[in-house]
DNA sequence: AGATGGCACTTACCAATAGTTAGTGTCGAG
DNA sequence: CTCGACACTAACTATTGGTAAGTGCCATCT
């Protein structure tokens, strides 16, 4: 058996968020970014047109949700269909990586809303001082 | 009953992360910033020194740290104990809800890690174009 | 019928943000 | 006795992100 063959079988041992390099490291700052996960929670919700997504995340630009929706398809978290007709219609989608990515931050996002109340307490204490 | 009164007890669903005047979503985009993921992955390890902290996070600026810490801390995610010696020694946790947290983006990290090949297939396919 | 607004973007410009470098004061190691 | 570690802060600059406007076509409102 080639030894080049042998490195293989095992990647999920040498992929590491904290490494500057790393393909993992890349794409978590691609989906931790500021539009992203807020995008990808609305598609999340079911399929989107661009201007559907840009109602529903309060404040992104057009500049940036195009930005960041590209990054996302070129990750192969999301799919990008143009139905090519005038006037133009795009449907962003989650993939199947994409829908896992969205759950997981669906749950950081509930976790989040749940605990406004702390949240609230801790500013005030902090700002206090 | 009054009708003011019966708003009260569910206050869940009030929160909304796509709110930008939302605590919770001042708070997701805390979490999710550039560093502040990483910083909570790395403190879901254990509690770790400044220093500690900033040569995990592959790419910080002792700046940057800085103010990300202090974000967290603000928000209640993390504690900051300082020592008050010379020379200095300040030790970084997480609150029960920064753990919360800090599992969630665990979770993230995982998925991404483990789909790596997957990402780089999509990026290639991507660029081809 | 002419103006308005929606569609999904892109481009140019400028303000805000993030990174870089240098400094603080004290201590232990070489 | 100079160097680096420690946990930062301050000043300067590079990069990024937001704002405003433009694109071309169509449907609706007036």
């Amino acid at each position: 058996m080639d030894p080049l063959e042998a490195v293989g079988p095992a990647p999920d041992l040498v992929s590491d968020v904290f490494a500057r390099a790393c393909t993992s490291r890349a794409a978590f700052e691609d989906v931790t970014s500021r539009w992203s996960s807020l995008a990808l929670l609305a598609l999340g919700e079911g399929p989107h047109r661009f201007g559907e997504l840009r109602r529903r995340v309060e404040g992104v630009s057009e500049r940036m949700l195009a930005q960041t929706l590209r990054a996302l398809e070129r990750d192969g978290l999301i799919t990008r269909s143009d139905a090519g007709t005038i006037p133009p219609r795009v449907d962003y989608a989650l993939t199947p990586l994409g829908a896992q990515v969205a759950a997981g931050l669906r749950g950081l996002a509930d976790v989040l809303e749940s605990a406004v109340p702390e949240i609230d307490r801790a500013r005030l204490d902090y700002d206090a001082r």
